[in-house]
DNA sequence: GCGTTCTCTTGAACGAGTCAAGAACTGGGC
DNA sequence: GCCCAGTTCTTGACTCGTTCAAGAGAACGC
């Protein structure tokens, strides 16, 4: 969990200016990873008080635009964002909750598969989702277990 | 492309009644694979003069619900839909003009891939999207090509 | 042909996200 | 430290895709 120091430093980087609102939305999303946008309203008002719902759209595009969070919208979900951006990672989706967890990309690098023939397509990335049913989903497959916007069971895998 | 026959057929070995907006909307989805719900109710309509937007939502549900259609939606897409199903392929997505391609999985079987460490998720699908640029948006950077909704640049692939 | 059950029509509503205009703020230069 | 230009945020309305609800209509089994 990088600091706000971390998180000014990074929007610098960016050429972004530093404002309240985006280090909020920057250290919501570092700290909830795969949470909606309202959560992030939420957690953005958590640590500013008042947050316009715009300023936070308008920030997660912002942000987006510039690489430093990783937008991603399995089917039948809202919008999602997450901070780890660059190692081309995929996503395990549970059917039953929603539950979004990483998976380490065996090579790291986009496009970690290719078709053998792409009809003329220059394929730049490959997005894998897998889907399927969470821990808690699969054993207790009769009331659904709640989300897990922390992702804390990711793990590494293949591709 | 199956007959009106065929398409009868498939609807009552789903265990479905046969209603004209039916088959209007089975049909168009096979003519036009990897449209959305308002092309495919433009083209219901030209079949049958009037169906309602309701309709052809209700209908698109319950084939997708028996598996006589399948639904896709890309990041930032609308819902699209496309009759080719049990056979795990994957799509190409330009990322320019929006164009989706077939691409055949190697294995045809879900899940055609797993992560090696799955943290507890039971995984029964494999999703992959190819994202890029199609042959016309690749040569021609400068005006987006208009959508190729009939997919008919797809080609086989791996995964 | 009849009755049951499912499906379609009509109309309204919802949620996520976007647009627009003006106020407020940030950062660089003085 | 102050000022100004340009960027960012607030407010409020709006669009778009989709779903909900209730009643009329059609298909199917008997």
């Amino acid at each position: 969990m990088p600091d706000a120091a971390d998180l000014e430093r990074a929007l610098r980087a960016a050429g972004l200016r530093v404002t309240r609102p985006r280090l909020a939305v920057l250290d919501a999303v570092h700290a909830h990873p795969h949470v909606d946008t309202e959560a992030l309203i939420g957690a953005a008002r958590a640590r500013l008080g008042a947050v316009s719902h715009q300023a936070v759209y308008d920030v997660l595009r912002v942000l987006t635009d510039t690489g430093l969070v990783r937008r991603i919208q399995p089917q039948g979900s809202v919008a999602r964002y997450e901070a780890r951006v660059g190692d081309n990672h995929h996503h395990l989706v549970c059917r039953s909750c929603g539950a979004i967890s990483d998976v380490d990309c065996a090579t790291g690098q986009a496009p970690c598969l290719t078709p053998s023939v792409d009809g003329g397509f220059l394929v730049d990335e490959a997005e894998v989702v897998y889907w399927g049913r969470c821990r808690s989903c699969a054993t207790a497959r009769t009331a659904p277990a709640p989300p897990d916007p922390d992702g804390s069971t990711a793990q590494r895998g293949t591709p």
